[in-house]
DNA sequence: TACCAGGAGAAAA
DNA sequence: TTTTCTCATGGT
């Protein structure tokens, strides 16, 4: 099987997702940071918290004091670590002139510095750079490495950069086919066997070898 | 009660 | 360089 054809039996079976679920491109950032190792239930409460009290902007986050802060992020758990990582990435995105600015450099250049903000690792960089940004880059977390190494597409072990390659080379280079495509795979993993954590039901055509579903 | 959830960074080996 | 530990709440 190949990525495209996965694709397409994942955007048959469950359809266009429609993400990423937030109403502005600064929403979309702070809910990729609040969803680290998060249930998106969680993060949902949090970015509600801090709507509630206006401070969904990057400069109301920066202001509000640390307490205030850390009081609307506890539902998406770590609260002091992402209330750290959140002032980090809005005081880079304040100094970098915001969308407008940001929007005019390459790629590439924008990946490197996000990954300097401390708090953005590779996966929530890319989650950004794809579903804020718009750029065409794919989003490798652990449902990717658990599904397409099970399918044997990809070997689930390997650097996160590889693996992003892997899966860009294997497609055509389209940010909506990019976000779809990962919205999918985050469904698909939401969706498999729940006694078997990880495993791949029948709309792959993979029998789990635990569960023997 | 135990485990997992849309990770990342620091510390230890 | 690689592995392990820490951060923490809420749902199942």
């Amino acid at each position: 099987m190949t990525f495209t054809q996965v694709y397409n039996k994942l955007l048959k079976h469950y359809g266009h997702q429609d993400w990423w679920p937030a109403k502005t491109s600064f929403e979309v950032m702070v809910g990729a940071i609040l969803t680290q190792n998060t249930a998106w239930t969680n993060v949902e409460r949090a970015i509600a918290r801090l709507e509630s009290r206006a401070c969904l902007t990057p400069q109301a986050i920066l202001d509000a004091p640390l307490s205030e802060l850390t009081e609307c992020l506890k539902p998406s758990g770590y609260f002091n670590l992402k209330a750290q990582r959140l002032r980090n990435y809005c005081q880079w995105y304040i100094n970098a002139g915001e969308l407008p600015c940001l929007s005019c450099i390459d790629t590439d250049a924008l990946r490197k510095q996000l990954l300097m903000v401390n708090g953005i690792g590779p996966e929530t960089a890319d989650a950004i750079l794809l579903y804020a940004f718009e750029r065409p880059v794919f989003v490798i977390d652990a449902y990717t490495r658990r599904i397409f190494s099970r399918l044997k597409l990809l070997a689930g072990d390997a650097p996160y950069e590889v693996l992003q390659d892997q899966f860009e080379t294997g497609l055509q280079t389209d940010v909506a086919v990019f976000n779809e495509y990962h919205a999918l795979i985050v469904c698909h993993a939401k969706d498999a066997c729940k006694k078997c954590p990880g495993c791949i039901d029948c709309c792959l055509s993979y029998i789990c070898p635990s569960c023997k579903r």
